[in-house]
DNA sequence: GTCTATACTCTGATAGAC
DNA sequence: GTCTATCAGAGTATAGAC
């Protein structure tokens, strides 16, 4: 994606590993809250504590930045519904799933919010991966979870939905954060909070009609 | 909050509300997909198929433009979590507020659009909204939700996260729509969709743990 | 590798003719 | 009310000294 055989990355010195990390860093901030078009290369630049040629020297161009970012996070965005695994219990892997979701909105908001930026401006950089990864991936986990509704060992749902409502559900606590707070007001953690009620939420929305065992 | 009191709107032309409108409208479109500092009064323009100039004859400042579209918004956005009866069904007054949101997202995509930039951008513009008129509303349903749970009527949940979830579930398909869109592939309609998963959602979700009438 | 200086384009906004 | 012309400033990116 941006040099030869091998290995950019290998070649790096310590020094120039650490400035494009904190070049990266500094505009995951500003490009989460302002998207793309909105964000600044002098903002980024004033952010990582470098000017803005010397952070041109890293990066050819602001573009290049968002798409090494948007890179990075695509991998690591599939990974907590990868991990589903068909040969568990049914609710505890989508619970763990939920919570693993969760877990990313709380320590990764930024990232969330990149990504939802993205979505809102219409997917232009990553509508492929949506189309081809992401909708692969999802296809395959939605038949993993149709199969247990099937077997009535959960609720039978619509397995793309079910999984819509996860992800609305997590990120919403991470991109929506100021409206969460302002509305709850101080003395309130949103996070652990969510844990418990998306916990409960799902725990009986997954539940079977009838129960294979039961009081 | 932008002329003095004979109402600046009743004095204004048919062409000029027109003008104002296909402004709005256009200024919707563009900051809605780019947020205010992505957007260009270039594009607003064009959009709305004026030059530049004509348009800062109607608005005087980008600011103003957005100011209004969110003065706009901010008004019908909390109507239908206002048209919460405390006097009627709990679990059908609830059902009808997520109808209500879904309807929004599918009818006024743009606008959840707008209000999910503005969010993601840290609210600069409707905190004081937010902290306000909103937190009032939300706890006073709240409180609503409250006692029907504490009269055993709905399931007993946290009654601002039951308010979160519905905002999240329902604003998820207008603002993530082309990642539905994406995922679900060609063939599906996902407002109508959403409408029957999301009714039965929210009807497992708040039937109370033991019921008051039924078999 | 990093900086100063600068080229050049885009953007918000205004002046002034019609 | 609408347009052409234009300005000042911000924006991306590059040249070239160090």
């Amino acid at each position: 994606m941006e040099d030869d055989a091998p290995s950019a990355a290998a070649r790096r010195s310590r020094i120039q590993k650490r400035n494009r990390q904190m070049i990266l860093d500094a505009a995951l901030e500003v490009f989460s809250q302002f998207g793309f078009r909105g964000a600044t290369v002098d903002q980024i630049a004033e952010t990582a504590g470098l000017s803005k040629p010397n952070l041109l020297y890293y990066f050819a161009s602001k573009e290049a930045i968002h798409r090494a970012l948007i890179d990075q996070l695509m991998q690591t965005w599939l990974a907590p519904l990868h991990a589903l695994d068909p040969g568990g219990d049914p609710v505890e892997e989508l619970l763990a799933y939920v919570r693993r979701k969760l877990d990313m909105a709380r320590d990764f908001p930024r990232e969330s919010r990149l990504f939802a930026n993205e979505i809102l401006q219409g997917a232009p950089r990553i509508m492929a991966v949506l189309q081809g990864d992401l909708k692969a991936l999802v296809d395959d986990k939605a038949a993993v979870i149709a199969a247990w509704a099937r077997a009535g060992r959960i609720a039978d749902l619509p397995p793309h939905h079910l999984i819509f409502s996860i992800w609305a559900l997590t990120q919403h606590y991470a991109d929506f954060d100021v409206q969460v707070r302002a509305v709850l007001g101080p003395g309130h953690d949103p996070f652990s909070e969510a844990e418990a009620f998306l916990d409960r939420l799902f725990r009986k929305l997954l539940a079977p009609a009838e129960p294979a065992s039961g009081r």
